[in-house]
DNA sequence: CGTAACTTTGATTCAATTCAAAGCCCGTGG
DNA sequence: CCACGGGCTTTGAATTGAATCAAAGTTACG
């Protein structure tokens, strides 16, 4: 499929083999890997990666670039449910019913690996280790979409912003990349649309924000000046638990 | 652990089995299946089968009964992520970490199936309809969170709520229960908290359906007189297809 | 360098929350 | 058997956070 020369790196030496499949695999598990992966050539600013009703046939790690995945409803209302880094593993939604559900599209130029399911399937029977990965990923998965829904559900829109900054600035931090300076790969309405929020509210925050001396905007760039402040806004609800249990 | 006299009932005669793991097994494998799990004895309504923080062993299937998903967040905000009936599978969250990460309470007189996650792991290795069962399962849950972000993010009071009831009533009718007819074994407070509305909003919304005629509410019983004109709620928005791809 | 897409800012509106107060239901114990 | 109390539900009135509406700025790139 894929030429080995161009686009050849490989797991072992990919900068986020730590956040990716390869993580829970040694050297020999890792070569096995690294062997079924195809390396696709690039994709450009808002091509498709999947999409809805696309037969499923592969998961996805993006290596550089970024990606944002949608949902849509059939009044054409679109829904955001994240945004992707190197590293991340994408296509899980396919699952279910072997079709994606999902569009995952790219937001600049980007590489992704292909992991060919079944191929990735097969090995798992002989490597415990890949198939516990696969579903602590999409533990993971399940796990942050809960916590999205309790943001959603129950905090403000400062806070849902707040939020928004501190997990990008974790996500970069954890890929060698600086928490404190960044830029949005993102459109103010694409933050809105996922964080359930007009393009206007958004841009009301950053502004205030900027004026408290939490964070310098720049258009794109953001460089976060105190990420305690905005750590704070985060848990200045009172606790009033509610009853639930 | 169990004793196979006083709950024993088998995959192979389990009235939720279509709805279960077993689904996609084959007799041979269903056996297998059945071999390896315990059957609990009754929780109580308030009986916790998962905490956050515990040590993460099983997954558990819903026998009979029902059961409510929450996180909690640090300063004692709750948030139900699901409601669970006869044939759901719980339990996944805790794949990350080998920890539970949310509660998960009886909220009546239930029963469940445990799986041994190490035994399900090592049948697995062998089935791969098993396998893959379990990723499907998962799938499902994903999509169903996306789909819920996109209905707390996008839609009104009135949508969340019709929304809630016609899945309800799908998944009463998926069960063999009447879909037109139900006991709701949730609080309206925890159908809010779901929703993200108050306690406020629901009982109006409940009264206003009522006076619509659109459903008859008695306490917790439910009688639905217009699936159609509920169905009609979820999609009366303008689609006004807002810049996303 | 022109234009379409994105962002910012301001004024106004509104859906749902919050606050407040009954009413109801059900289990429990006298 | 009935009175009591706590939790749940309903209803109404007032409030408000974010949306909507409107209109400039700004940026990017073909």
């Amino acid at each position: 499929m894929s030429k080995p020369n161009d686009f050849s790196i490989r797991c072992q030496n990919c900068s986020f083999n730590h956040l990716c499949i390869p993580v829970a695999l040694n050297q020999t598990e890792m070569q096995s890997l690294d062997e079924i992966i195809e390396r696709k050539r690039p994709l450009h600013k808002n091509d498709q990666l999947t999409i809805p009703g696309q037969k499923f046939t592969s998961l996805f790690a993006v290596r550089t670039g970024s990606f944002k995945s949608y949902i849509t409803s059939p009044d054409g209302e679109q829904q955001i449910t994240g945004f992707h880094f190197p590293g991340d593993v994408v296509g899980f939604d396919g699952l279910y019913s072997e079709k994606y559900q999902s569009y995952t599209q790219a937001m600049e130029t980007s590489m992704v690996c292909e992991l060919p399911y079944d191929k990735l399937d097969t090995m798992s029977a002989q490597l415990p280790t890949l198939r516990k990965e696969m579903l602590k990923i999409m533990s993971t998965e399940i796990n942050q979409d809960h916590s999205l829904m309790m943001l959603l559900n129950k905090r403000t829109a400062e806070e849902r912003l707040a939020h928004f900054l501190i997990n990008l600035s974790d996500r970069f931090k954890s890929r060698g990349f600086s928490p404190a300076e960044f830029n949005l790969t993102m459109t103010r309405n694409e933050i809105g649309n996922h964080l359930g929020l007009t393009v206007e509210t958004v841009s009301r925050l950053l502004t205030r924000f900027q004026k408290e001396q939490i964070i310098k905007v720049d258009g794109k760039n953001i460089q976060i000046q105190s990420i305690e402040i905005l750590r704070e806004k985060l848990g200045e609800h009172v606790a009033n638990k509610k009853a639930c249990g």
